[in-house]
DNA sequence: GTTATTGCAAAAGTTTTGCACCTGA
DNA sequence: TCAGGTGCAAAACTTTTGCAATAAC
């Protein structure tokens, strides 16, 4: 285990005590696969696949309450792709080397979805704030286009 | 019906026949009541209950594949609140006074939609092209927190 | 007349919930 | 001990699909 990852683990044991939650296997199994795979954005489908082999009692319905909690605690970030299936992935906030706010990038053509970092919309929250009054607390950002492989593959065939 | 709804009325004809498909009551229903409530982000089952009204005899799946053509047709946009059912409207382009991109603010606390205008992703975009090689044919944006009222609400509380 | 389109009902897929049984504190 | 948590199965929802009947061109 990562020392990022333990610093996760810490974190949630921290949140669940103030709370009076317990301290589960689940949760803490949970948790570390999706560090173990960040930039994934892994469905609850996926991350039950993966805990089961780990700990193969586990429930799918555990991980959707999961999940749901992890979100709660601010340790999860949630990402819809369009695709019928909500995805997570580890706060940004958590990120171990503070890298930038990072946004998806999503090809209409081949689905693939590709991160991409920038901080420009910082200056947009500082607008909002201002103009709006709206306390921002989280964005999502999402591109739809054509991706650099299937933009060659296109004027190969023309 | 207003002049801009007689134009999106033309266009899906237009776009239909060149497509060798059929104009038929129900679509142009669909996208009439869609123009009728621009920035109320419908779902399929507001769609429906609307057309009912005009048309009794419709089907849900007559809507789902409706609005599914006219995304295709770029005549819609789609937008997720991430409350497990996907949204509709107008597409910005057809916008009758040439309006800015408009983006979401959802309130966490009430749960509360504003549509916020701004233009400052077009520079976003020319990053992406040039850095990514990825050619955006639409966004979307969202930013999650607590709006004007709930935080006044909260203040009084505290 | 021919082909696309529709409405209905059934199916598919994801997410939530009820409940008896367990487990962590 | 006992409140909170889990696994299972059923339920709840949204969205899609198959198909016979219908409407557009």
């Amino acid at each position: 285990m990562t020392k990022e990852q333990e610093h996760l683990q810490d974190i949630l044991k921290k949140r669940l005590k103030e709370k009076g939650l317990k301290v589960t296997q689940q949760r803490l199994i949970v948790l570390q696969i999706l560090a173990e795979n960040r930039d994934k954005h892994m469905a609850a489908e996926d991350i039950y696949e993966m805990v089961k082999e780990e700990y193969p009692e586990i429930g799918l319905a555990t991980v959707y309450r999961t999940v749901q909690l992890l979100l709660e605690m601010q340790l999860l970030d949630r990402i819809n792709l369009d695709d019928g299936r909500v995805r997570y992935e580890i706060g940004h906030l958590f990120a171990g080397d503070m890298r930038h706010n990072h946004h998806h990038l999503i090809c209409k053509s081949c689905g693939k979805v590709t991160p991409f970092e920038d901080d420009l919309l910082e200056e947009l929250e500082a607008h909002i704030e201002q103009d709006a009054g709206f306390h921002v607390l989280d964005h999502e950002l999402k591109f739809y286009g054509i991706c650099k492989e299937c933009l060659q593959k296109q004027k190969k065939e023309s």
